[in-house]
DNA sequence: CTGAAAGCGCTTACAG
DNA sequence: CTGAAAGCGCTTACAG
């Protein structure tokens, strides 16, 4: 293969020195416009590209980020959570928007922390999805705050001020959630989802409906909190335990649409109908919700929001800006699954 | 912030020369075992990372794959075809078990054509995703080809010979999905998709439809054949036009799950029962497929093996290797849109 | 407006 | 086994 064309090479067919080229390329007042255009010529004819390597030494920035997605290790390989493949694509969108590239990794939690992409320059700065848990990430968060590395986090504020976070706010989607059922005459509540520190968003989430339930003077029965993760499977068993366990229930607030999903799941196979006999509320707005039977209502999170902010947050910071953690709004998306609403309730 | 450390921070504290410590980091056997040990220390201590840039400046070679994906415009902006999704989570994992990192990005059809991740230096190969279309894409692909530029397409084998491509089986996938039906005595079969040359992969499955009926002694009836693109949507239309014609169908074999999810949602809607009046058939395998209702029966791409064999493809290309387009065998998955099978058929 | 020159931080032949 | 040196292809002060 003819190997690439360099700016000194152009800059030989153009008759003038490398710099000029280098000059005219990046559009430098500092040339003749009509130099410019002759070299702009050339390059063009000999689809010459700046060798991105040169250049990133050389400015010691590449215009590229990193996003870090950490799969939940109990995942079945092929099946990402559908939330963060929404995720990707809108934060893949924004960072094209802004003109940088986009270093896509997925990581287990037991694996080999790779988050050296901006240690070695290849990247700008990182996105972390998925990296929730303060428990088993707190360590690592510190060291690339250590690093001075420059990263945003999905999720919950962090405790730690200099950890800067984008996230929805997840107290206020457990309101709307539980608020939706409670304006149905739906009050006596099940839980699904892990409410323990590990999962700061679900906590958030259960945090929400308890105090939805308050304003109306009803205080959400603990029992009625069976812990699941953000899995099909997970809220599959979690509602076959609900049922187990005899508990009175015409509601049901899942913490998130997979586990709603796979709560609806059992509640078909022991006969229960939904909406009928129970009411659902899932959580994100993930694709599969309208699908499901029946349509899913659920909390959406504004995933194209969400990344356009993440984005502009890591930016910020790389170019040394003001920035603050962000708290997106949620909307609650009002299908089947509760049965028929009042429109003006 | 404290500047990075390079490699001559490390050389002045181990008391060597900066070349012994570039060694000693690529574990060059040229290197004292007790210098390499006390430079790596060092190394670790300064949390010392290689820039990439220098490196790969100097090798000529970035370690870094490419992924273009191609939105259908149609498409919602966030809704990605789900199978590209699972393909994405497939190529990550494969990538990166190569030892290489991944840039994606997704591109629309309009758009510039972004595909210089090469030229640039950024990237030593590229995978295409979605761009099956040979009509749209014909001039592009032969552009890269001209430029010597290493990638594999995903998809069918294209007509030209260079075009390296890597796809699962479609007429295989098409006369398993129709045998299928066929075994259960299902035969006034619908096919809803694209059936054009625009639609390579579409029309494949439905001349493995065709192929199937034939060898039944059943003529394959192309007034009962209906475009539709991959959503959900185009689905429901298709199979609403279906059910206007007035034309007597016991099954639908769907070119893709979203379409068959589309036409179960019209189908139900005008009263027409899955699988009882009509057994229907998807293709892919997407994550929602099992959570339809019913379940669907789909022919599965393997997208797991097909994401090996992608990088492994274009990593063999760049390292000169010898690579032939390769052919991945689908499975039919049996859930219950088709009724209850006998496992012995 | 243009050119000569330095230097980004590595890797690797070359000489010892 | 080690070091001095060249060079990957750019960008950008500096001098004119």
């Amino acid at each position: 293969m003819a190997s690439k064309a360099t700016s000194i090479d152009i800059a030989y067919r153009a008759g003038v020195s490398q710099s000029t080229v280098s000059r005219a390329l990046r559009n430098s007042p500092l040339v003749n416009p009509e130099t410019r255009q002759r070299i702009q010529a050339i390059a063009k004819e000999l689809n010459y590209k700046v060798d991105k390597n040169a250049s990133n030494l050389r400015t010691q920035n590449s215009h590229t980020l990193a996003l870090l997605i950490c799969e939940d290790p109990t995942n079945d390989d092929s099946l990402i959570n559908p939330f963060f493949l929404s995720m990707l694509g809108s934060i893949t969108r924004a960072t094209a928007q802004q003109g940088y590239d986009l270093l896509v990794s997925f990581q287990q939690l037991s694996s080999d922390w790779h988050a050296d992409y901006e240690d070695s320059n290849k990247a700008d700065g990182i996105i972390l999805l998925g990296y929730g848990d303060y428990m088993d990430y707190e360590q690592k968060l510190l060291k690339l705050l250590e690093q001075d590395t420059h990263f945003v986090i999905w999720g919950a504020e962090h405790n730690n001020k200099s950890v800067l976070s984008v996230g929805c706010d997840n107290h206020q989607g457990g309101v709307s959630a539980t608020e939706h059922l409670l304006s149905l005459g739906v009050s006596d509540i099940a839980f699904l989802g892990d409410a323990s520190s590990h999962s700061p968003e679900f906590r958030d989430r259960y945090l929400g409906h308890v105090s939805a339930m308050k304003a109306k003077g009803i205080k959400a029965d603990k029992r009625k909190q069976f812990d699941a993760i953000n899995t099909e499977a997970s809220g599959f068993d979690a509602a076959n335990l609900l049922l187990d366990k005899g508990l009175s229930f015409d509601g049901i607030f899942a913490a998130s649409d997979l586990i709603a999903i796979g709560a609806m799941r059992a509640l078909h196979l022991r006969g229960v109908r939904v909406p009928d006999d129970v009411a659902i509320v899932g959580y994100d707005d993930i694709p599969v919700a309208s699908f499901a039977n029946p349509p899913l209502t659920t909390v959406k999170q504004n995933t194209r929001l969400a990344g356009e902010i993440l984005v502009d947050s890591v930016l910020k910071l790389i170019r040394g800006q003001a920035v603050s953690p962000q708290l997106i709004q949620t909307e609650l998306v009002v299908r089947r699954s509760c049965g028929e609403s009042d429109p003006k309730a």
